[in-house]
DNA sequence: CTTAGGATGATCGTATACGATTTCGTACTT
DNA sequence: AAGTACGAAATCGTATACGATCATCCTAAG
């Protein structure tokens, strides 16, 4: 028996409720700071408080909104620092990741990987932050997607996500540092074709996002960390 | 009105739930594969559902439950191929919140730990797993305590708990592999001691516990991974 | 003996209700 | 005028109730 029904989003109201704050979040309709009232979200959705209690709790655990007893939930905050610390465990996650991944690389993904890095040099033109971070995720997933280890790759998802929400709320790019990138991912690529042992994929991975900390923190003039 | 009694444990009920179910599942009270029933658990505490679920969601948050839709939670998996991929992420996060807490670590630090490592050697003859196990704990908080960044020791933190979760109910320990253990450790303090760079520590120590994690693959015939 | 079908019980999912706590504005005191 | 005390409004926290869903067992047909 079909127990689903064919038009309601998937999932009991706590994960649709989940799956809508989030992505108001992500999508920068609820910027830091914002206060999430359970009454009015409920309201918003047509639920009852309890879900959207739960679905908060949930995205509390996942540090997207900061949560104070008797107080409420507000919309986490963003400090450069926090940017920092994302970028700094999202290099040793998705490096290890990456070089997990490297073994089990087909040449058809580095055919499809090349392809989207070859866009990415074509929009340095006409530059479209929003495209070129979309592609930019689309190049590395093609790149730690088959590491065999799924915390490794929940973290690596978890970081990306949260810099997203960092990234379209806060901060702007660094001039200059997208043509490096796509520079850097070539190389990584052409690492990654010659067979190079996990190690050196790894430590490139990891150099290449350490790059990208680097220039922001020479852009922004932030106090380096000690 | 004074509501809250002098000796409550702090919090709300559902942190207090929260609390409880994890410390159980930790100390092997809810042994993987536990069935976690609202309503049971509820009446247990003497709270209602409602908290009660709300902790469970959070603890599958950070997958200590597994949760199946009208169906309930269940104390997280165990099969030999999680105990892998715990232990190997584990590998990557600690190594890196070693090699970042490093230049942090003072002469004192080194010498606590020696002498928690000295522990360890005397344990080796009467051979208590548990002891040694919190030992071993103990000499590695002293030397990734002082990561600076709140994310890694966060990873970290939950690789040890998930790890102490998996090993009380399932494993047991390699043969010969805690006096291995013993004397990486000094090797480790030495690097440390010569002021060794960031990237030594963190191979070494990330290849510490990939040597643990080999002896067991090794010990119970696992299959080798890719 | 096997298996499909349906009844029953166990359990989850969420709406509603109400008590508890915090916040904020206002009036009163000094 | 400044600070404090009080009270109302907003919001959270949890208990209870009930409908929805799933698992199990029993029955009966093949």
């Amino acid at each position: 028996m079909i127990t689903q029904s064919v038009d309601a989003p998937a999932g009991s109201k706590s994960e649709q409720a989940y799956a809508a704050i989030k992505e108001k979040i992500l999508a920068g309709k609820y910027t830091p700071g914002y206060r999430l009232v359970l009454a009015k979200i409920a309201d918003d959705l047509g639920f009852s408080v309890v879900p959207v209690r739960e679905a908060i709790r949930r995205l509390e655990a996942e540090s997207y909104v900061t949560f104070e007893r008797n107080v409420g939930a507000t919309v986490a905050g963003i400090d450069p620092t926090e940017y920092l610390y994302t970028m700094q465990t999202l290099s040793i996650v998705e490096g290890a990741a990456t070089a997990l991944s490297a073994p089990r690389i087909m040449p058809a993904d580095v055919a499809r990987a090349r392809a989207v890095n070859e866009r990415m040099r074509e929009c340095l033109g006409h530059f479209d932050p929003v495209q070129f971070t979309a592609l930019n995720l689309e190049f590395h997933s093609i790149l730690f997607e088959n590491c065999p280890n799924p915390h490794i790759l929940d973290l690596v998802h978890r970081g990306w996500n949260r810099l997203q929400a960092l990234r379209s709320s806060t901060f702007s790019y660094v001039p200059g540092r997208a043509q490096q990138s796509v520079a850097e991912h070539e190389a990584l690529l052409a690492l990654i074709e010659g067979g190079a042992g996990p190690d050196d994929v790894e430590h490139t991975a990891r150099a290449h996002r350490t790059a990208t900390l680097d220039a922001y923190l020479t852009h922004t003039n932030h106090p380096t960390q000690h």
